[in-house]
DNA sequence: GTCTATATTTGGATAGAC
DNA sequence: GTCTATCCAAATATAGAC
């Protein structure tokens, strides 16, 4: 027989406030941008003066990372429930659909999770540690179908470059998402050719002007 | 006989101040992040006070916009200087080699250029045309190779996603800059594979999940 | 053209009453 | 836990003397 533990009301009203926080800090800075988050505006959302959310958070980046923790394992979460069929093709072509419509239904979120662009913040070791679970699951399936690591980056390169043209130049539009398909037909033709040993072709030294 | 005009020596004078102003802003960016300029620090990195600048420039985003125009012409004028050998594969390789490292050698011009995340800024009209100047000399030539719109897209894609992937995840580095030549390779064959008549293969739905 | 002084706004964060 | 009051810092921008 399970014995049930003691709920403690306290700390589950505690939860539900922090959680209201998140969602409306959310909301925010899909309407603001990410770096537009200010906790007095926050506090108006939840109907509180600011100093009070600091009984939920210890600071602002508290409330950053907190976000980052919960986009990463919304990735996560995502990323495992993708259906294999085992044929590969197919499979790269859900996968990179999941990505990109991952990214692009939230900017914000893409920016907070991929690009980093807020100064001085870095996610702590726990929710980092939730970031790197999504893209181990990516990794292993790639092995799976036999890809490496090469593979995985070419392949992350694309699914980047698809969502950051979309997002700054057609946003709200499907102007690069709608090419996910051939992407991955030209990548999977692309990976089908090399076999484990492969040796690539001469390097075209870079060219580059400088200020 | 060309007729000399006269030499406006004040005019001079404060066009080589703009200049200085211009060049330690970028220098303010590239330390500090794109979003970290300061009109008090940038003033100081050039001995002046802060109100001081408002001599030369109207306000900040007039600074942004001086700057943006200085990245599009850079970005312009190295894109005419490449050299065409008539050879698609080497001329596409040469041109993403000198994309991938014109973004990557400066994130912060990069970030101004391609991915507008000042909050508010918008290039004013004049310094946007400088910037599609560099795309249309782009366009042009894969127009000469007989290639469309859509493979434009696609190049760009790729192009921004490895210098994102790089100047995120490995910057300093060349984790992605590296494969510059393997995905031009990939993208080279698959735009080899469809002539102008071109039927595309069935579309795969979206798979996403909401928060 | 450059300065000092200042207006104005906005931000994160803390102290202490209740 | 929530509030008021406040601190402190930093930002852009303007006014006016020199």
């Amino acid at each position: 027989m399970v014995v049930q533990p003691i709920r403690d009301r306290r700390a589950e009203r505690r939860e539900a406030t922090r959680s209201e926080i998140l969602d409306a800090a959310w909301e925010l800075v899909r309407a603001e941008g990410l770096a537009g988050l200010s906790l007095r505006d926050l506090a108006r959302r939840v109907g509180m003066q600011a100093p009070s959310l600091y009984s939920y958070f210890d600071s602002k980046h508290a409330i950053y990372d907190a976000m980052f923790r919960q986009g990463a394992q919304e990735y996560a979460r995502g990323q495992a429930l993708i259906p294999e069929t085992g044929d590969g093709l197919v499979d790269l072509k859900v996968g990179l659909h999941f990505f990109v419509g991952f990214c692009t239904e939230d900017p914000a979120r893409y920016q907070l999770l991929f690009q980093r662009t807020i100064p001085g913040f870095e996610p702590s070791p726990e929710s980092y540690a939730s970031s790197v679970e999504g893209l181990e699951t990516l990794r292993a399936r790639l092995a799976g179908m036999g890809l490496d690591d090469d593979a995985l980056d070419l392949l992350t390169a694309i699914g980047t470059g698809l969502t950051d043209q979309q997002i700054s130049n057609d946003p709200g539009g499907d102007r690069w998402t709608r090419r996910v398909d051939e992407a991955i037909e030209m990548f999977f033709a692309h990976v089908s050719l090399r076999g484990p040993a492969t040796r690539r072709p001469a390097t075209i030294e870079k060219v580059g002007k400088r200020r």
